[in-house]
DNA sequence: AGAAAAAGTTGCTCTATGTCAACGTTTTGA
DNA sequence: TCAAAACGTTGACATAGAGCAACTTTTTCT
């Protein structure tokens, strides 16, 4: 299994060794260039992907044709459309490589089966649905009450990531404002 | 078992009667007035509620003292601050009735024992973290590239009940504008 | 039932942020 | 490596929604 993904299991659950390698099979390693995209609005989401080097990013187009960006998985995590995956539903957001990426990938139907048949798997799908039932509570609440600034700020403190590497125009669509006025706000930073 | 989370159980899960019977004891019914808190800002969250009548919801109060709110759990749900219960941090928000409520309250301690160790309540638990993903990931997009008269007509479309059941002062503060706002979208309707 | 408090409405004004256009800089890809 | 495209910045202007105040209506509490 990949040192990445073993980390990820360690860190999280009890798992042996032996079990460890039984899991390994399920995952296939892909490497995709930038800006692809593993997943487009309308298609059924049928892979959670494990990110391994480089980004994705999750995000939907608006009725004016706007992007918004919900999530981006870095390096070590998991990322995937859920809500696609879980109900079988077309999905009403896209998934792109926003840097050249190395991913694993699990189809829906063995990581669901884990899920129900390995523990250490269903401990970490709790575990991904836990952190992201987190930081969504966080997230709306700051969309509802925090200005322009003020999201920025949090986000140049908490995620110095998306700051640092990515480009104006997704971390505007991170924070739900325009590139314009983002390069203001860094004009007064 | 009180016949709603009965239901609820057997909706979700191939649970039989014996194990139903065996979870009751681990819930206690509780009556709270209207309007009351069953927790504030700052206290770590004990217990995760079940309602059975009326209704909770989760908010909570920015810098400027506006309130937001995220979530409303009606009848038949499940409804905590589940950050504080998973994190054991202090809770960012409140919990607080809207309507004269009947609820069943499960401690922390025995609710997660039970995830760990009763099936269905690991899949019931499950269930609750993957509703919570999927209509949060919904929410997020709406926060980030909605106008408000958008979030209204969508509010009033697919959750009529927080429309017709509560007041302006709290549809307005989980739609994330103000009563002024509000009040003339409604009278533009 | 009736007083007091809370909630809702509406006019006026203000402000943060969006929109559009122009222009310089960086990145991309043949 | 160089042209084309994408990205970033900034000014002028437009606008959705906030803030405040005055008033009416509804709810709460004793």
């Amino acid at each position: 299994m990949h040192p990445i993904l073993k980390s990820y299991f360690q860190d999280r659950t009890q798992i042996d060794e032996e079990k460890l390698e039984a899991l390994s099979p399920f995952f296939k390693e892909k490497t995709v260039k930038k800006n692809e995209f593993l997943l487009r609005e309308g298609e059924v989401c049928r892979f959670n992907y494990f990110v391994l080097s480089g980004c994705l990013r999750l995000f939907s187009v608006n009725n004016e044709g706007l992007e918004n960006t919900r999530y981006i998985a870095f390096e070590g995590k998991f990322g995937t459309s859920f809500t696609s995956l879980i109900t079988g539903n077309p999905s009403i957001e896209y998934i792109q490589s926003l840097e050249k990426s190395t991913v694993l990938t699990i189809t829906k139907d063995d990581f669901f089966f884990l899920v129900e048949n390995e523990p250490a798997v269903n401990k970490i799908y709790r575990n991904i649905l836990e952190s992201a039932y987190i930081t969504t509570q966080k997230r709306i609440y700051d969309l509802q009450g925090s200005d322009s600034l003020d999201r920025l700020k949090w986000l140049l403190k908490q995620q110095p990531r998306i700051f640092n590497r990515l480009s104006n125009k997704v971390i505007a669509s991170y924070l739900g404002i325009t590139q314009y006025t983002l390069s203001r706000l860094k004009a007064n930073l």
